[in-house]
DNA sequence: AATCGGTCGAAAT
DNA sequence: TCGACCGATT
């Protein structure tokens, strides 16, 4: 997959950085890639078809940790398969069959440990669990996408679009796409590392400077790339050397040929265009415009009738089904939101208006009739579920009476005010509502809103508020005081702890300490040595550009207005509860009762932090990462969540803690400013005057590694940064740390 | 020096 | 499954 040594070439470039450096940003994230990372921990379940929803809670929980740093979560799926990937695809569908007949024999034999080892690899990410997932996140008022074919080209097209400010994933072929901030090996904490592509000409394993993108993309492409294998003995030096060489990838080959030692098959170089047709020309979804279009605005000598391979274009109401993940990308069926239990497929629809409908909801056939009993599966995996779990079944009583039809969506703001727990409750989400009428939307909504508790009742149950000792899962067990975890935790931070004292709760110190870490503004100036020009030595092959103003696609100075169009139509199809009045406080109940939980495990976790604090900064923060978690993660709103950037918050209608959030967000947004103004706006790249840096970016680069010397930003004048002398000086000791690094 | 093929540990609980 | 790493090969 992707680029075979990439990430080594590029070794010298890659930023160790931290996802709060991002703050106030949106960053898509490759869906898929956690996805299948989820399914480690599920493999057996998911393989035996078992319940289980780790998979699931998995991308949630990265999702809520991207949340609770300032990052607003964009998720990108994949869709189709390319019709070149075809093959590939069914070759590997056959290898996890093989894999699962294995596993299964295994598993029989009693070897179970094999076993699973055996069938972690027959598990296929599947349209399925990403409709899951998508209720999941319509829930949470995250954005998402699904792309038409592969969610590659769908991020990099979002990232142009500044849509998206980066991407999230660990494929190195988004490069090749052209991405310009690519974060990789996100680990559970947030700490990543990045690579811009502004720092191309700062690589030190090779030299990239004066590299159009086109370059780059030519020697990734023939040093073996998912379209195109590589000549055999040709690698990423070899390709590097002769697109440096010859520029010209026809000549690079012959002269290739003629040094001898490479074989260039005949038809190598009519399938390396494809190939870097497809990097250019594959077919995304356009958010705007609501249809596909080609990743690249296709040049006018272009004919993408004649490019099979970037995939077909499809009716812009498929293709936004298909986005929506309403479709399945392959077949362009309606996914069906029932488990596919027996292969019986239901048609969706169908399915929906029963399961939402009040008429089934009260009719007098007990709901357990639906189900056979031993199909535990079904079971546990219905929405609907027969076993309600304590606060379902309290929901459940409490509504007994009450109607399950759909009342005037009018009614709404004031249900939400009344919710006791429901601090946030967003004018936004209220006003957007009112616009919201796709019958569509109101179906799958109608479905979500009684499903809502089923889906809810793991996290619930883990985290009920009795007991007030469980944390938030994205902070990994950790606050036990000195758990193995927390050992484990230690060590993966050793870096930066090394010289901080050892603390009774090492998960909190992180929070706490790094809370108003100034990495942020360590943004890097997007100009200097400039790489990116498209200055394309080959006609015959056209190169990217920025979306040309006859696109259907945005500009980048009117981005801002189209975003907000963007969401105001989006919104209703994520506001999915919402549109049912009725059924809200049932769905409120039990997001209430999950949130506080989660509250409360914050609570619980917080006052052990604070006690092993031993600055005094800490009790300034203390509240602020309170409210901020209240604000953020346990009623996610789209007042604050999907926030257009740019655009001022709605304070006048916030509640105190809202306030309070907001406050601690903007806060951390100052500090960590240039993000997105600094883009192509800040000053030199230079790496000589790295040296010269003020110590307090010394600070954030001592634990960041050398590489962050290249990138000079001075924006540190937040006044109330209250613990900005006592933050100094632990992390300063780091720079033991960096010279390491360095 | 670069590439290739193999092994190993981490991923997740 | 992926990467990092090692040793063999050219």
């Amino acid at each position: 997959m992707g680029i075979k040594g990439l990430h080594g070439l590029l070794k010298s470039i890659q930023k160790p950085c931290h996802l709060r450096k991002f703050s106030g940003e949106t960053l898509g994230v490759d869906a898929y890639g956690w996805l299948h990372r989820g399914t480690v921990a599920c493999a057996v379940d998911l393989v035996l078809d078992r319940p289980t929803t780790k998979h699931i809670d998995f991308v949630l929980n990265r999702v809520r940790m991207l949340i609770f740093f300032g990052v607003t979560p964009y998720l990108v799926f994949d869709g189709d398969n390319l019709p070149s990937k075809s093959g590939t695809e069914s070759e590997r569908q056959k290898k996890r069959e093989e894999s699962k007949a294995l596993g299964l024999e295994l598993y029989k034999k009693g070897r179970v440990a094999e076993a699973y080892q055996e069938l972690q690899k027959a598990v296929d990410v599947t349209p399925y669990m990403a409709r899951q997932l998508i209720e999941e996140l319509k829930k949470m008022k995250v954005e998402y996408v699904v792309a038409p074919y592969e969610a590659d080209a769908q991020l990099v097209f979002l990232e142009r679009q500044g849509i998206i400010n980066g991407i999230i994933s660990e494929d190195s072929d988004m490069l090749v796409f052209g991405a310009r901030r690519l974060l990789s090996k996100l680990d559970q904490h947030g700490d990543c590392i990045e690579i811009n592509r502004a720092d191309f000409a700062a690589c030190k394993e090779v030299s990239l400077v004066g590299w159009t993108d086109a370059d780059f993309r030519r020697m990734c492409i023939l040093s073996g790339c998912d379209y195109l294998p590589n000549i055999s003995k040709l690698g990423l030096k070899t390709a590097y050397r002769s697109i440096r060489k010859y520029k010209n990838v026809d000549k690079a080959l012959r002269m290739l040929q003629l040094e001898g030692q490479y074989r260039v098959p005949a038809d190598y170089l009519e399938n390396f265009k494809q190939a870097e047709l497809t990097f250019l020309y594959q077919r995304v979804f356009c958010p705007t415009a609501g249809k596909l279009v080609t990743l690249t605005p296709p040049e006018t000598d272009v004919t993408l009738e004649n490019l099979t391979f970037i995939g077909d274009d499809m009716d812009p109401d498929i293709a936004t089904g298909v986005a929506r993940g309403d479709l399945d990308p392959t077949t362009k069926q309606p996914i069906s939101l029932k488990p596919p239990m027996t292969g019986k497929w239901v048609p969706s629809i169908g399915r929906r208006q029963t399961f939402g409908s009040s008429a089934d909801l009260k009719s007098n056939k007990p709901i357990s009739s639906f189900f056979t009993p031993k199909r535990v599966p079904l079971a546990e995996l219905d929405p609907n579920s027969l076993t309600p779990s304590p606060s379902q079944q309290r929901l459940l009583e409490r509504h007994a009476n009450s109607s399950w039809e759909a009342s005037p969506v009018s009614a709404q703001p004031n249900v939400i005010r009344s919710a006791p727990a429901d601090r946030v409750s967003s004018p936004l989400l209220g006003g957007l509502e009112r616009n919201s009428s796709a019958q569509a939307t109101r179906a799958s909504s109608t479905f979500s809103s009684v499903k809502r508790p089923r889906l809810c009742s793991e996290t619930e149950e883990e985290s009920l508020p009795t007991r007030p000792n469980c944390r938030s899962r994205f902070f990994t067990p950790t606050s036990q005081g000195s758990s193995p975890s927390g050992e484990k935790l230690a060590r993966s931070k050793k870096q930066r702890k090394s010289t901080l004292g050892v603390f009774s709760d090492e998960a909190a110190e992180e929070i706490m300490s790094q809370l108003p870490d100034p990495s942020g503004r360590l943004e890097n100036p997007q100009d200097g040595p400039r790489v990116g020009h498209e200055a394309d030595a080959e006609p015959h092959i056209k190169d990217c550009k920025p979306p040309s103003p006859s696109d259907l696609t945005v500009r980048p100075e009117a981005q801002e207005v189209h975003k907000e169009e963007v969401r105001q139509k989006d919104v209703p199809r994520l506001a999915d509860i919402d549109t049912d009045p009725k059924v809200f406080p049932q769905v409120l109940d039990c997001r209430v009762e999950r949130q506080s939980s989660t509250l409360l495990s914050k609570f619980a976790f917080l006052p052990k932090g604070a006690s092993s604090g031993q600055r005094s900064g800490l009790d300034q923060k203390k509240p602020q990462l309170e409210n901020t978690t209240h604000a953020r993660t346990v009623r996610p709103s789209p007042g604050i969540l999907i926030r257009p950037r740019g655009s001022s918050p709605k304070r006048q209608r916030l509640t105190p803690l809202q306030r309070l959030g907001q406050s601690a967000l903007s806060r951390s947004r100052s500090m960590c400013l240039p993000t997105t103004d600094t883009f192509g706006s800040s000053s030199s790249h230079d790496i000589t005057g790295g040296m010269s840096l003020r110590s307090d970016i010394m600070n954030t680069v001592a634990h960041q590694g050398s590489e962050d010397l290249l990138i000079p930003n001075s924006d540190e004048d937040d006044p109330d940064h209250q613990s900005s002398d006592e933050k100094r000086e632990p992390v300063r000791l780091d720079l033991k740390k960096f010279s390491f690094a360095a």
